[in-house]
DNA sequence: GACCAGGCACATC
DNA sequence: GATGTGCATGGT
């Protein structure tokens, strides 16, 4: 199994290269989009971004101090406009009160420590944990979504029912803790969803991954 | 118009 | 623990 998983890798690499995620300026902004993006096309989600950036809110202290009602509008076109405003709301309260709005402090706690605090943050759960985690605190956590979950249970690595935390207890298993190396999984495993493993109508012909067992 | 997109919380059984 | 539902915009 062990085997499959990294053949898997190389093979997603050859054919899409190195992905350079997360895609954004700054650890804040992947904090952000982490958020944003939930459950949300990536182009809305970069719109509603790009809206927080035109308007210079999109640093911690600023966020922090816009009004909801603004915070809303700027975040439109992420969709689920008014959860995701109390998401970040939620996360910017904990962000201030534990950490003094202070990345550097909130990178120094240990992974699983930190992982309880985001998932006890109203708004966060693990895909969105381990995203903060993983892309903008370089820990090794590795991040499970639905295309993860839709590929290795199409190719027959996973069932298709199994949870979150048994999903990345898999990957736990059968790959090196590197954040290098989990960075680089996850994105190309979205790269592959995104372009191949469609939900209903998948490419499987021409997806680079065929006669893979 | 239907379906989908890089979730999550909450209610209910 | 599993299953269902609300949350909403924008692209195909």
């Amino acid at each position: 199994m062990r085997r499959k998983v990294i053949l898997l890798y190389q093979k997603l690499h050859r054919a899409f290269g190195p992905q350079h995620w997360w895609p954004a300026e700054s650890s804040f902004e992947v904090i952000v989009g982490a958020i944003l993006t939930q459950s949300t096309s990536w182009k809305n989600g970069e719109k509603a971004i790009g809206n927080l950036k035109k308007h210079k809110v999109l640093t911690a202290k600023k966020l922090y101090r816009l009004k909801s009602r603004k915070l809303a509008t700027y975040i439109r076109p992420a969709g689920y406009y008014n959860i995701k405003t109390k998401r970040l709301k939620a996360f910017l309260k904990f962000f201030f009160e534990k950490y003094r709005g202070n990345l550097k402090r909130l990178s120094q706690k240990p992974l699983l420590i930190l992982r309880q605090e985001l998932l006890a943050v109203n708004g966060i759960g693990p895909e969105s944990a381990d995203s903060i985690l993983l892309y903008a605190l370089g820990k090794p956590a590795f991040v499970v979504d639905a295309y993860t979950k839709r590929i290795f249970s199409r190719h027959r690595l996973i069932k298709e029912s199994v949870s979150y935390d048994e999903t990345q207890d898999f990957f736990r298993q059968n790959l090196k803790n590197e954040v290098k190396l989990f960075n680089e999984y996850h994105a190309l495993l979205v790269k592959l969803g995104k372009d191949y493993c469609l939900k209903r109508i998948p490419r499987c012909a021409e997806c680079p991954l065929k006669n893979q067992k």
